[in-house]
DNA sequence: AGTATAGGCGAACTGTTGTTCGGTGTCAAG
DNA sequence: CTTGACACCGAACAACAGTTCGCCTATACT
């Protein structure tokens, strides 16, 4: 079986295969769920018909310093080794998640991103003029990093301008509409002195505005804080071959 | 540690102190322990002598959107951010969201795609084999372009060695299992003789292979149709920010 | 005054969940 | 062969935790 697990350690690989499931299943849970499973609910996911048995692992599990457990508290479970993104996956952030039961998440696709026009928004109350008929695109609830669907969008891109943001003609950019960001964030900017919108991870530097190309063989571009207006931060990019 | 939320002061005073205490002391507690705690928890914490207020005022704030709540669950709490809408708009109703009986697509996870190693493909039994609560992502119906998902799987890139196909660390690439492909396909090939593995579109010229990148300020490399192994045929890209 | 509403209280009830314990099978060392 | 460790099973138990219900208090509106 070749599933390769995203811990490097041979540590995971001596676990058994019971433990493995058991902390795949846990990992997979929280970050599904927002909080951890129950005994029962290992037990029934990885066909361990006592509990007891999990029980067993689960503190065996401890001792490996695999995770911790709370004594005689439901779900008293945190997960240690968190590292990427695989078994042992930590809450990358709070486990702030909106979940509705593992359907999937549909974004209205509202047009086209082009480099010489501002981002087509749609209405700041949208949501409450959802057509179902729209073009609507799944996307990994994940992506939506905890904001509310009615706030999110997808666009086309439009021509390769963007193509420095290692995003191409025809990819469709999720975004979350804002006006401002923090530090880092892949966000659209309008930039009026140039009429032109980009993708850029956007650093503040204070007297001037640093935007940096996502694509490392190439050089940031830097605005003055005037010239520069943040149209949404970008959640996440799916491209279709 | 204060729980942050990032919201305008004036919903979030808007709420009875009581509501206001719970919610920061659920967002400490989770930041805390890892789950979040019990209505008995939360009400030690927050002087409510009474569950069935806990209650109440828990369900009010999923009215308010603030939280969501599994029912019959413990634990079952989990914050969310609250939706735009302007100051004393009502609640909006979920306008754009899952279709309950909407088939997501939900393809395995199975490990990561690095530019040093051939492809890790799964067992070629891993459609039945694997197990429902391995690592899932979400990806568009459109995205598998008619395959049967049983033979689709997803992979992390690691390291940007491939970046000349606008393909970031840390993306998703889904892929399907195959041997051969036709001209233009977006492919990984494991080129042998050079112990690598990229991502490329695969032209066949006769006497060589043509592997063109996909960004177009870079230049195609020729091997040799011995130096050159199709791995599967990338459906497409999935990157979350 | 009468009444509707929001918020609160406490107790009882029910289902959930962690824990414990007697017992089974396997395997390798003594 | 015996022993002990390891992993496992099933069942029972007790504590835990979500829900429900009758009743209370304060405020505002008719």
């Amino acid at each position: 079986m070749t599933y390769e697990l995203d811990e490097p350690d041979s540590l995971f690989e001596a676990l058994s295969e019971r433990q493995k499931a058991i902390l795949i299943f846990i990992g997979g849970f929280i970050d599904r769920e927002g909080f951890p499973p129950t005994i029962r609910e290992i037990g029934e996911a990885c066909d361990i018909p006592s509990t007891s048995v999990v029980n067993y692992n689960l503190n065996k599990l401890v001792d490996l310093q695999w995770l911790e457990r709370s004594k005689e508290k439901s779900r008293g479970i945190r997960l240690v080794r968190r590292s990427g993104g695989g078994a042992g996956r930590p809450p990358r952030e709070r486990p702030v998640r909106a979940y509705d039961g593992g359907s999937a998440t549909l974004v209205p696709r509202v047009g086209r991103i082009v480099a010489s026009k501002p981002v087509m928004l749609p209405g700041a109350d949208f949501g409450q003029y959802y057509d179902p008929d729209m073009d609507l695109i799944e996307v990994p609830r994940e992506m939506l990093r905890g904001f509310d669907p009615s706030e999110v969008f997808a666009l086309e891109v439009q021509g390769d301008s963007m193509i420095d943001a290692l995003i191409d003609d025809g990819d469709i950019v999720v975004m979350r509409k804002q006006q401002t960001c923090a530090d880092g964030d892949l966000v659209a900017v309008w930039l009026p002195q140039d009429s032109t919108t980009t993708l850029k991870a956007f650093y503040d530097e204070g007297t001037r505005i640093r935007l940096q190309p996502r694509n490392p063989t190439m050089d940031p571009i830097y605005v003055h804080p005037n010239n520069c207006q943040i149209q949404g931060k970008v959640l996440g990019v799916v491209r279709m071959l």
